[in-house]
RNA sequence: GCCGCUGUGGUGGAAUCGGCAGACACAAGGGACUUAAAAUCCCUCGCUGGCAACAGCGUAACGGUUCAAGUCCGUUCAGCGGCACCA
C-alpha cells in the first residue's frame, strides 16, 4: 500500500496557510462569531512538550469545525513569557531575560507552526512586550485609582530559594509550587488586590456560564463562604471580646474562649495577664512557624490558658477562661472564637486535653440514624435536625428556629448581628523580582502618599539592569538600579520613589482574552467594537490545575472591568472545559528529572503532525487523565494510510451509494455530536470503523470520499486538505460541515436478543421497527425459547423494541 | 479528616434512558505476499472446560432493588486530584 508522504503535504499546507493567512479573523458582522480560546502556554527553554497538543488540538478541531459550520472563528495564541523559570535560566546562564524569551518563543511559534493548529498569528500577543504590559499597568491603576489596590504591611509567604514572596495559592504544602523550596512567614509592605469586595459576585456569577461541576465546586470551595453571627463578649479587663461563629444557636454551650496568639488583645492585655512571659513565649514559637508546620503539629491542641483576663458568656451570665491556641487563626473571622466543645470537634479536642465543661446544647443524631452522644465526640449537625436543650429560652426549638430567635435576642440586646463571612484573601500582588511587570507607583515623601503614574507615561519600561539577581534583604533586584527608583511626584513635583516590586504572573494572564480581541491597539486595552462583536469567550479549555487561581483571577479582573463600564458582559468566559493531564509511559507526571518526558517535535518527524494530532486525541477520555503510549500512534498513522490509499478504490459516483449510505450517516452524526462533547476518541472510533467498512466493501465512490475527508479535516487537516485538492474538491475549510439525514442513521434490520429470565438463549433479526406483538409471535416461535418454556408457565413477558424479548416463566 | 473523581481483557479504552460487556486501537499468535525482512492484506484474540456445537464464569469486594445492573442504592477496599484547624 501506498504511504502518504506527510513531510511534503504538512510543509506545503502550513505554507499555504500562512501565506494566505487562512485563519485570520477580521470583525464580519454579517456572520455568527465564536470565540475559541485555549491558555496561552509559559514559554519555557525546553519547548512544547506532549502535554500541549492535547488542548490546543482539542480547541483547534472546534475551531476548525466552527468554521466549517459558517461561524467566523477567532482562534488566537500568545505568550504568557513573565516569571521565575526565565529569570532564573537568565541568571544562571548569564543571558538577559528577553533574550531568553525571544528564543524561547521563537522555538515554541515555529513548533505551534508545525502541528498545524488554525490559530491567527496575525493577533499573536507576548505579555512582555512593552505594548502589552503598557496595559496591564493601566490596568493595575484602574484598580488602585478606586482603592482596590492597597498596600498593606503583612505577613507574607516566602521562598528561601527563589527569594520571592509567594501568594497562598503559590504553596504547596509549605512548599513553593515551582521550585519546592521551603517556605517561611516574613513581615513585608506588599501590593494587594481586593478581590474580597467580589467574593459574593464571584460565586452568582457561576451560575449564568456553563462550566463543569467540579469546577463550580472548586470555585465555590476556594471563596468558602459561611453565614452565623458576630457575638460580643464582655471581659472583666473592660474590652469586649467580639468573636464569629456560624453557630449563633449554639451559645448557651460555649464554656470557654480562645483568641489567636497574634490577637491584638494579647498585648493590650500584658499588665492584667500574669503569666505574659508564658503566652508571649507561645505566641512567638507560633509566629515562628509556617502554615505547614503549624498545622503539621496541630494533630494534638495545644495552648495557654489566659491568668487574670476572663469572659462572661452573655446568655448564662457564668464566667468563662480564656485561652490563646494557634488552632485559632488570625485571619479569619475576628481572630478569637466561641468554644463549644460539645458540637465542634476541634473545641471538643482541645477541652478534653484541657480538662473544660463539656456541655451539650443540641440533641439529634447523624446521616446514619446514630443518636448523638457528647462522651464520645461533639456532635456536628450534618443535617438540620436537631433539637435545642440546656439553652434557656432556646429549649424545645430547631436549630433554624433556634439560630433565628438567638439572632434576633443578640441584635435586640446589642450582643451582636448576623455576619456573613468568606475564606477569600486578598490577592497579595508584588513580587520582589525583576522579570515582571514594574508596578507603576510612585512614593512621594513630600505627599506623603503612593502616587499613580501618569497614564500618558506608561507603559513604565521595565529598565535594563547588569544584575538581575533577587536581593537576600528581599527587596527586588530593581531597588539597587538608582536611575529607576529616582524621579518627581506626578501630583507635586517634589523628589520621589518609584516602587521596585513587579507584578506577578497571574498579572498578564488576567486579561489577556479581551487583548486578543484588538491585539495593536495603541490608544485602548481593548477598542468597544471589538469587545461588542468578539466578547465574551464562546468556549475556554485549559487545565485543571488553573481553574481555582487563574479562573478565579480573571473572573476577578472581568467583573471589576464591568463594574466600572469597560468590558459588556459580567463574565469573561461563557463555557470552560478542562482536559486531563498526559502522564509518561511509566504512568508518572512527566518531569525532566524522572526522564519519562516525551518530545511531540520528535514523534511529528517521525510519523507526522496528523497522526500525533490524532494520537492524542484518541489517547482517551480527553477529561481525564492519560498515560501516553508511543506505540500508540501508530494505529493513528496506519489509519491515516489507509485514508490515503482509500484513492485507489475510488470510483465516481456524485451521491452516497445504497452500500455506505447509511453507515455514512451514522459517522457523520456520531463524529459531530462527539465533538460538541469532547467525546474525540470515538469521534475517531467512528471514523476508523467506517474506512474498515469501506475496505470490506472494497470500494469508496467520490461523493462519501468528500464527506469523508470533511469528517477528518478538523483531526487531520494536512491530509485532508491535500487530498481533497488531489481529487479536484476544492479547499477543504471552506466547505461546509457535513449534514447528515437522521431517518438514514437508523437501520433497516436489527438484530433481537431472545431471553428467558434473564437469560440469553437466541438471537434473531427482524426488520427496525416491528412492534410488540410481532417481536412476542417471532420469539416463541424460535426453538430455543420454545424449547425453554414448554411446559413451564409464563409470568411476565417484556418487549423492548428494537432490543429484546424477556420472557419469564416459573 | 472533608470535598470531588476513578476502578472494565495482556495494554489504552468503548458501552444515550438499566437492555447482546469488551466498539476502536496497541501488544500477541497464525496465514498470504516476499529469496528474506520490513511494510501491507486476511484471520484469531476476556477466563475455564470441550475436537466441536456449546456450557459455565466474568466490569475492585460484599450485599440490595429489578424480568434485566458496568450502569441505580448501601457498605467496604484501592488509587488519583483538590482543600486542610476557616469557628
Amino acid at each position: 500500500m501506498d504511504k502518504y508522504d506527510f513531510n511534503g503535504i504538512e510543509k506545503k499546507w502550513q505554507k499555504y496557510w500562512e501565506e494566505n493567512k487562512t485563519f485570520h479573523a477580521e470583525i464580519d458582522k454579517s456572520k455568527p462569531k465564536f470565540y475559541a480560546l485555549v491558555e496561552f502556554p509559559y514559554p519555557s527553554g525546553q519547548g512544547l512538550h506532549a502535554g500541549h497538543p492535547r488542548p490546543y488540538t482539542a480547541m483547534d478541531i472546534i475551531a476548525r469545525k466552527r468554521r466549517m459550520q459558517g461561524y467566523n472563528v477567532l482562534f488566537p495564541m500568545g505568550w504568557d513569557a513573565f516569571g521565575l523559570p526565565t529569570e532564573n535560566f537568565a541568571i544562571k546562564n548569564k543571558i538577559h531575560p528577553k533574550k531568553v524569551t525571544e528564543d524561547n518563543v521563537r522555538k515554541f511559534t515555529e513548533q505551534c507552526k508545525s502541528f498545524g493548529w488554525s490559530f491567527d498569528w496575525e493577533r499573536e500577543i507576548d505579555t512582555t512586550d512593552p505594548n502589552y504590559y503598557k496595559w496591564t499597568q493601566w490596568l493595575f491603576l484602574q484598580f488602585f485609582k478606586r482603592g482596590l489596590a492597597y498596600k498593606k504591611e503583612m505577613a507574607v509567604n516566602w521562598c528561601m530559594e527563589c527569594k520571592v514572596v509567594l501568594a497562598n495559592e503559590e504553596v504547596v504544602n509549605g512548599t513553593c509550587e515551582r521550585c519546592n523550596g521551603e517556605v517561611v512567614r516574613k513581615v513585608k509592605s506588599q501590593w494587594m488586590l481586593k478581590i474580597t469586595e467580589f467574593a459574593q459576585e464571584l460565586i452568582d456569577g457561576l451560575e449564568d456560564v456553563d462550566y463543569p461541576d467540579r469546577i463550580v465546586y472548586s470555585q465555590i470551595n476556594w471563596i468558602g463562604k459561611s453565614t452565623g453571627a458576630e457575638v460580643d463578649f464582655k471581659t472583666n479587663a473592660g474590652e469586649t471580646l467580639r468573636v464569629y461563629t456560624t453557630r449563633p444557636d449554639t451559645l448557651f454551650g460555649s464554656t470557654y474562649m480562645v483568641i489567636a496568639p497574634e490577637h491584638s488583645y494579647v498585648e493590650k492585655w500584658a499588665s492584667q495577664l500574669k503569666n505574659i512571659d508564658e503566652i508571649r513565649e507561645y505566641a512567638a514559637k507560633a509566629a515562628r512557624k509556617s502554615d505547614f508546620e503549624r498545622s503539621e503539629i496541630a494533630k494534638e491542641k495545644s495552648g495557654v490558658k489566659l491568668d487574670g483576663v476572663s469572659a462572661i458568656n452573655p446568655t448564662t451570665s457564668k464566667e468563662i477562661p480564656i485561652f490563646v491556641s494557634d488552632y485559632v487563626l488570625t485571619g479569619y473571622g475576628t481572630g478569637a472564637i466561641m468554644a463549644v466543645p460539645g458540637h465542634d470537634q476541634r473545641d471538643w479536642e482541645f477541652a478534653k486535653k484541657f480538662d473544660l465543661p463539656i456541655i451539650e446544647v443540641v440533641v439529634g443524631h447523624d446521616a446514619h440514624g446514630v443518636p448523638s452522644d457528647i462522651t464520645k465526640e461533639a456532635f456536628v449537625l450534618d443535617t438540620d435536625e436537631g433539637t435545642m436543650v440546656n439553652s434557656g429560652f432556646l429549649d424545645g426549638l430547631g436549630v433554624p428556629e433556634a439560630k433565628a430567635k438567638i439572632s434576633q435576642w443578640l441584635a435586640e440586646n446589642k450582643l451582636g448581628e448576623k455576619k456573613t463571612n468568606y475564606k477569600l484573601r486578598d490577592w497579595v500582588f508584588s513580587r520582589q523580582r525583576y522579570w515582571g511587570e514594574p508596578i507603576p507607583v510612585v512614593w512621594c515623601d513630600s505627599c506623603n502618599k503612593w502616587v499613580a503614574v501618569p497614564e500618558s507615561e506608561l507603559p513604565l519600561m521595565l529598565p535594563e539592569v547588569e544584575n538581575y539577581m533577587p536581593t537576600d534583604t528581599g527587596e527586588s533586584p530593581l531597588s539597587t538600579l538608582e536611575s529607576f527608583i529616582n524621579t518627581t511626584c506626578p501630583d507635586c513635583g517634589a523628589p520621589a520613589k518609584r516602587e521596585t516590586d513587579t507584578m506577578p504572573q497571574w498579572a498578564g494572564s488576567s486579561w489577556y482574552y479581551l487583548r486578543y480581541a484588538d491585539p495593536h491597539n495603541d490608544k485602548e486595552f481593548v477598542s468597544n467594537e471589538a469587545l461588542e462583536y468578539w466578547l465574551p469567550v464562546d468556549w475556554y479549555n485549559g487545565g485543571m490545575e488553573h481553574t481555582t487561581l487563574h479562573l478565579l483571577y480573571s473572573r476577578f479582573w472581568h467583573k471589576f472591568l464591568f463594574g466600572i463600564d469597560k468590558v459588556n458582559t459580567p463574565e469573561p468566559y461563557l463555557k470552560r472545559t478542562a482536559h486531563g493531564m498526559i502522564l509518561g509511559e511509566d504512568g508518572e507526571k512527566m518531569s525532566k528529572s524522572r526522564g519519562n518526558t516525551v518530545d511531540p517535535n520528535i514523534l511529528v518527524a517521525d510519523t507526522g503532525a496528523d497522526s500525533v494530532r490524532l494520537y492524542e486525541m484518541f489517547i482517551g477520555d480527553f477529561e481525564k487523565t492519560a498515560t501516553w503510549n508511543t506505540q500508540g500512534i501508530k494505529g493513528c498513522k496506519r489509519f491515516l494510510d489507509r485514508v490515503w490509499a482509500l484513492s485507489e478504490m475510488l470510483k465516481d459516483g456524485d451521491e452516497y451509494s445504497e452500500k455506505l449510505a447509511g453507515s455514512l450517516h451514522r459517522t457523520i452524526k456520531k463524529v459531530g455530536e462527539d465533538i460538541e462533547e469532547l467525546k474525540f476518541n470515538t469521534a475517531i472510533a467512528a471514523m476508523m470503523a467506517f474506512v474498515n467498512e469501506v475496505y470490506s466493501a472494497g470500494e469508496i465512490n467520490r461523493a462519501e470520499l468528500k464527506t469523508l475527508l470533511v469528517l477528518l479535516s478538523p483531526f487531520a487537516p494536512h491530509l485532508a486538505s491535500e487530498m481533497f485538492e488531489a481529487f479536484g474538491f476544492g479547499l477543504v475549510h471552506e466547505q461546509e460541515w457535513a449534514d447528515f439525514d437522521p431517518e438514514l442513521c437508523t437501520f433497516d434490520e436489527v438484530e433481537i436478543v431472545l431471553q428467558v429470565n434473564g437469560k440469553i438463549k437466541d438471537r434473531i433479526t427482524v426488520e427496525s421497527g416491528a412492534d410488540k406483538n410481532t417481536l412476542l409471535a417471532a420469539a416463541k416461535a424460535n426453538e430455543a425459547i420454545s424449547g425453554a418454556i414448554s411446559g413451564k408457565e409464563i409470568v411476565k413477558e417484556i418487549v423492548v423494541t428494537d432490543k429484546l424479548v424477556n420472557i419469564v416463566v416459573k
